[in-house]
DNA sequence: TTCTAGTTTAGAATCATTCTAATTTTCTTG
DNA sequence: CAAGAAAATTAGAATGATTCTAAACTAGAA
């Protein structure tokens, strides 16, 4: 074989996404960017992306997934959801919208942006600056 | 002395309201009812509860307030806000209402309800039904 | 007063996350 | 391409909030 080959044509996108966010393409990273930034909506724990990655033939030790998952949160690649159960979770949806949370699983489910009109920003208390909001609707499974 | 005396009119106060919520007024509950039930609005995680138990006389033990503070909370005397740092936080504010969160203490501020409005439930996903709808902004201090 | 179910307790255990210090990679620059 | 510095990764220890456990205590009924 004269050359190696790129694996696909994902891992040379997700490269590319990771030096525009000043981020070196490292194995691990790009691993993750191709996983997580390829488009598709979802939301993830630091473990479960562990278990996907261990699944798909790249695993990375914990401490590297929790240093990818805060540079890319860093970097406006991911937004990370507070409200569910323990573990935070990080939505690739960049989009305005907002959750409901399955109160016994944790499990996140986006709210359609048309279907709740957004409440406008109340006045914020001097010297802060709004970083989020986040409008979160709990859910119970009816008896 | 022919009779000892309740130390306080809110300690039988609480002794009522625990009786009312069918929890039995033991020593350590009505302490800690005293100090949240009393009508002042107030966010305390377990371990800020604790340090005033003690700073009041009234030490016990953390699993007994976390016992206590889950009880209170079934019960719809307390409500448990997720938002914030890493620990819960109890609202003793029953009412319809929201939170600034400062992302970098944690601490909570009331959003005054006057100065929103608040958007109207979503279309709930089939078999569920909403627990409690929170609306947090999520505060960063100007730099 | 006695009994029993309900409570409290200290301390161990758990779980998500962060830290540490050592090893390995990446990316220049020669 | 070789060498070195800076940046990343890593295993495993440490942390912090919370839950669990099993034993000791207490409230309230009889």
């Amino acid at each position: 074989m004269s050359e190696v080959q790129p694996k696909s044509i994902l891992s040379e996108e997700a490269a590319m996404k990771l030096r525009a966010a000043s981020l070196r393409p490292t194995r691990q990273r790009i691993a993750i960017a191709e996983r997580l930034l390829d488009g598709r909506a979802r939301h993830v724990s630091a473990e479960q992306l562990r278990d996907e990655l261990v699944a798909y033939g790249q695993p990375m030790a914990l401490a590297t997934i929790y240093n990818c998952l805060h540079q890319f949160e860093e970097a406006g690649l991911l937004r990370p959801v507070h409200h569910a159960g323990d573990a935070v979770l990080y939505d690739t949806n960049l989009g305005d919208h907002h959750h409901f949370v399955d109160v016994e699983t944790g499990e996140l489910i986006d709210i359609d942006p048309g279907e709740i009109l957004m409440p406008e920003l109340p006045e914020l208390p001097d010297g802060f600056e709004a970083e989020s909001i986040e409008l979160t609707v709990r859910l119970r499974r009816k008896s």
